[in-house]
DNA sequence: CGAGTTTTGTTGACGTGTCACTAAAGATGT
DNA sequence: ACATCTTTAGTGACACGTCAACAAAACTCG
């Protein structure tokens, strides 16, 4: 029997609140996002990887590749970019160098999407995040992130860019 | 035209690292219930709630208290109770008091879930969470958290007992 | 080359959450 | 009493994520 301590008030007070503030936090974002721009969460995300893929290479990102940097199931993947690419967000082409792999490309429309989201984006987190916090609040979440992140299955985390 | 400031590296990493070592969190932890006890992460939630109900006052809950606690939407909840008392983790009876009204009860087959459910609940937060904060951590996330979701939509959030 | 394995993506079923709508009972005010 | 809100819950349609099963291409290695 595994007999972990049980939390006491305290804990419990802690944990929820956490857990709660952001949930509500991300599902209001949500909602921003889909009154600016008529995207849902995992759609703006998409799309902003993929524009952030297009700055700097190609405008061509593997689904592969895009499923990993958002460290998401091919299947979520999947389904997603079906639904985008008939709401005329991106286009999805079969790769050329590997038969199996499947190109994904964002579309006029999406990326206008993404513009339109983005400043509302932007002022939220600014107003509900960093505004109320301090810096040093800011570095304590930064390491508590990662400290949280690093107990976890392996779960890569894309940005794997310059240290 | 809302104009904020666009976030900086910094900035974006540290949201995006907050907010990915959040979702990963939780949805491990929904796993671990699944695994523990069959229990989906919101089924959790509900029966915890009306343990804890039936531990103070009596075993019955009002639906419309159930929501505002958990801070869910009235439908969001029918549907999930509908689906709990097929599965047998509670009981829906019409409320004496309120005719519109409804009220919920936990089963004994429901209790015994989240009790098989906790220790492994305990465990998990203790082990992700908790262990790998240093108390002035704790206190920097109460403390954002309260104030994150001061920023919030009024999202009303139970526990009003003594403050 | 050819058999077996791995990678990549798709599909269908299912549980879930949201939204807009409805229904029925209480509350309110005249 | 009556008409009118308001509160409480349920419903159906739809979007979404997960899971397991599948298919096809690529890789491995004998």
């Amino acid at each position: 029997m595994t007999n972990a301590r049980e939390m006491d008030d305290r804990e419990n007070a802690v944990w929820r609140g956490f857990v709660s503030a952001t949930q509500q936090l991300v599902s209001s974002l949500d909602k921003q996002l889909v009154q600016d721009a008529q995207l849902s969460g995992p759609e703006h995300a998409v799309l902003t990887a993929l524009a952030e893929h297009a700055e700097q290479s190609d405008t061509l990102v593997r689904a592969r590749d895009l499923g990993l940097s958002l460290g998401w199931d091919r299947s979520r993947l999947s389904h997603l970019l079906k639904r985008m690419e008939a709401r005329g967000l991106l286009e999805r082409t079969s790769c050329p160098s590997d038969a199996r792999g499947l190109d994904v490309q964002i579309t006029a429309a999406g990326l206008e999407a993404v513009q339109q989201a983005s400043s509302g984006y932007a002022e939220f987190v600014r107003t509900h995040f960093f505004d109320v916090l301090t810096p040093q609040e800011q570095d304590a979440l930064a390491s508590v992130s990662r400290k949280i992140k690093s107990t976890l299955e392996p779960q890569c985390d894309s940005e794997a860019g310059a240290a």
